[in-house]
DNA sequence: CGAACACTTGACAGCCCTCAACGTGAGTGG
DNA sequence: CCACTCACGTTGAGGGCTGTCAAGTGTTCG
């Protein structure tokens, strides 16, 4: 276990074209891909030259820091962590990937997987080649936009948690977006697992773990949620949407 | 004064092409433009979509949040400012944008600038319609490439400064990351003008302007550097190292 | 059943923000 | 040439938020 599982090509790789349809209505390319302007045999080329990787069970390595870089993946279900350890052994928590989210765009850039990946439950993957999906962008205009999109939109994400925000602020931002996301797939948007850690999440909201703790127990207290565990029901949006909207900027 | 310059076709702008390929072999796309595999033809066709805009002046705004997106620009001289304003008035400073750095990538995700930007002294641009340069992406690899990388780029760059970290080590990391950039062009590394006012810092490294002063002071008293108002020298670039070693990761 | 781990809760201290006052340089008009 | 103004920058005092340290509780897994 804790091999990195994703470069390889995996051993329960499945290449069954037909669900890939059904699948793919969630994920991060479903704009292109099932746009009206997508020449038909466009989508198949990316639907040929996608690979479904997983299960991957928690704890299992997606990829590591300084790995060559070679592939995006689009998560179908499970969430992956991305992260970066500094010399002190501190972990720092660049973010959480959902289904339908991609993985890897940050490693663009040089080559190298700037960061760690990790499953923190079952994740299933889609694996794209990106040299190949590189190509195929370019004979798809449509595709080449959903990535200019996706790239673009990960910038303005890094940039938002970056504030001087309080323990608070960032708690209620991290919950209505972990909330949002979710609901845009298709999930309950008031009734979900926190499937990181405290730890996990101090270490991406830039908190000790236990100011998570008493932050948590401090909205709990206030009637905003209910949390037990991993286990979280959103019980009053309002406030939080209030501590959140500099953040999140609605 | 302090109209939106940007957008719209400046009467100013100039289409002299024989410069050109001397001001580009310090921006952005000089990698995609000078490579040996650079199409000739397509080299051409980069050439002829840009405009040159400027010169702007201190204050002139290139564009303001909301505006529809049309074009992304490489800034040839001077320094642009991105910020946003909260609804209380303050204002979060999203980067300053150096000779050969893009100012606009954060908004192809929502088709809407979704951040003001201002020349922060005298600034001359090189503007690119998007779609254009879009379309020719599609038909010059080189310059797709090159586009996924400075998108993916700046995803890691805005996660830099996210961590908590002291002002020290923030400003340090600020210090030595506008020498590298600006040595990267052909500036001194040592000595260079802080274009910006000592506001702006604060609000870039979400410190408060007092602590921006302190901290500048107390690295002068320790003969880290010599600071008059906007005129900066680093003395000892070893502690500064030191000190931005874990935010700059190196 | 024991051990390791995750999480919670409490006490205390430190860093940095806030508030306030002062200094300084550039531009302006007399 | 000089007084004036105003924005920018500096310096000082005090307080609040959150990190650190420590101990205790609960859960999962071998």
């Amino acid at each position: 276990m804790n091999t990195t599982a994703f470069p390889r090509t995996d051993p329960h790789t499945l290449s069954d074209d037909g669900d890939a349809l059904h699948f793919c209505t969630t994920c991060a390319f479903s704009q292109a891909c099932l746009s009206e302007g997508m020449d038909k045999r466009a989508l198949g080329e990316l639907h040929v030259l996608v690979e479904h990787v997983g299960p991957l069970h928690a704890g299992d390595i997606l990829f590591r820091e300084g790995d060559p870089f070679e592939a995006i993946a689009a998560v179908r279900a499970g969430t992956v962590k991305t992260f970066v350890v500094d010399r002190d052994g501190h972990e720092h928590v660049l973010g959480f990937h959902l289904p339908g989210e991609l993985v890897g765009l940050n490693a663009i850039d040089d080559d190298h997987y700037p960061c760690n990946a990790v499953a923190l439950d079952t994740v299933m993957l889609c694996r794209f080649s990106f040299p190949k999906i590189a190509v195929l962008a370019a004979k798809v205009p449509g595709l080449q936009r959903q990535l200019f999109r996706l790239l673009s939109r990960d910038i303005g994400r890094a940039a938002l948690l970056a504030g001087d925000w309080s323990a608070d602020q960032r708690m209620a931002a991290f919950l209505l977006g972990l909330s949002r996301r979710l609901a845009a797939r298709g999930f309950s948007p008031n009734r979900f697992a926190l499937t990181m850690a405290r730890t996990d999440i101090a270490n991406y909201l830039r908190l000790a773990p236990e100011t998570v703790s008493r932050v948590l127990k401090r909205f709990q207290d206030a009637g905003l949620l209910r949390v037990d565990r991993r286990d979280l029901e959103i019980l009053d949006r309002e406030p939080l949407e209030a501590l959140a909207a500099p953040i999140l900027r609605d």
